[in-house]
DNA sequence: AGCAAAATGGCACTCGGTGTCAAAAAGAAT
DNA sequence: ATTCTTTTTGACACCGAGTGCCATTTTGCT
């Protein structure tokens, strides 16, 4: 190596690699907004983002991968905020940790929005994106036991905590993806964990 | 028609329908048995039915359906007996309804064991089988619905509900299935449902 | 420049799924 | 039983997703 060190940490392969995903993303979500996903070929996207379908299926193993490109990282950032902070209870940890990939939702509103049209149109997608959601719930249902001990009754009520808690936020994603995510998702968020604090029996 | 009126209240067509179908499925359930999932392609699944491939597909869309025929049938069932009956709050209708849906479960028991085998084998099948139990969530949701005025607070709170119902549920019946489906669904689904009664915070 | 390792892309193949259409089976009518 | 109509069937051809294989190119390093 000569004198090449400017803003590259990361070698030439890698930042190929990174580029190149990118055009993938990129390609495969301009064909699903003008054709739709089903209409567009894995050949088209790999041709629009300039490599070849093999070279495409080697970043993405499947096309339905396209449309979760970061799920793997969502889902490790989310659990790495997860771990519990001093003197805060396990719901508030949980509750952190959700809105602040609520914050991360907002901020990546635009690509939100196109993913939630892409999903609608194809239902299995659905199931795809529930499993994702399934994921989260389990790392949810973690931290609750993280604070207690282990027994059956205890795991029972952790899952269903974590899996009002998803279920509920998911309802409030929802909405706020109908509405154009143009309002505050943090607040609906906020609100949402407000309601499930004041209990469920009523 | 001469006499051949014995049991038939469904003609030949109707019967030779619901013969191929359910060869199929057994054709299906036989391979996926054998070789797995992945393994059986619609090709052999039909050959064992003694259909063609074609054919095959007319009665099932998708390999995918084959892994859950009466998915349709349960959904529909689920939702008659979601009909509130005299004097019984909400909450009772979807605890009655949900605990004759596990006896139904209980009844389908070597079934259910085999579908739980496959869908374990196929991450996409876990996402179509919690899309599955999202349509029930839905209905759920629907029957606390039901009972109230239509305001967002209510619409929240009946999702939270149907959601950690479904969620705490689906649990239990992860639990039957995972210990080989060898005790009371039903008994399991009713303390289930006393913890759910009991309350969400403590 | 030169070399080893990794990424690429072309090819051929399997399998799920669909449109088409001629042949076969079922039901109705005589 | 025979004919006629309507469904159902199955063969063929086709598309797209996904994979194994391998020759070629690109990259990192010396």
């Amino acid at each position: 190596m000569t004198s090449t060190a400017t803003t590259d940490d990361l070698g030439l392969r890698d930042r190929n690699n990174r580029e190149r995903r990118d055009a993938l993303i990129a390609a495969a979500y301009a064909l699903f907004a003008e054709r739709g996903f089903a209409a567009s070929s894995m050949d088209d996207i790999a041709a629009r983002a300039g490599l070849s379908r093999r070279t495409a299926f080697r970043y993405f193993a499947s096309k339905d991968d396209l449309v979760f490109p970061e799920q793997a990282a969502r889902q490790a950032q989310f659990e790495a905020l997860l771990v519990p902070r001093e003197g805060e209870s396990a719901f508030e940890t949980v509750r952190r940790a959700c809105l602040a990939l609520g914050r991360h939702y907002q901020d990546d509103r635009e690509r939100q929005l196109a993913q939630f049209r892409v999903i609608q149109s194809e239902p299995w997608l659905v199931g795809r994106e529930l499993a994702i959601d399934r994921a989260l719930e389990a790392a949810i249902e973690h931290a609750f036991m993280a604070a207690e001990r282990e027994t059956p009754r205890a795991r029972r009520r952790a899952r269903v905590r974590a899996s009002a808690i998803t279920g509920a936020l998911r309802a409030t994603v929802r909405e706020w993806l109908e509405g154009g995510a143009s309002t505050d998702l943090v607040r609906l968020g906020r609100e949402t964990f407000a309601e499930l604090e004041a209990g469920f029996a009523g």
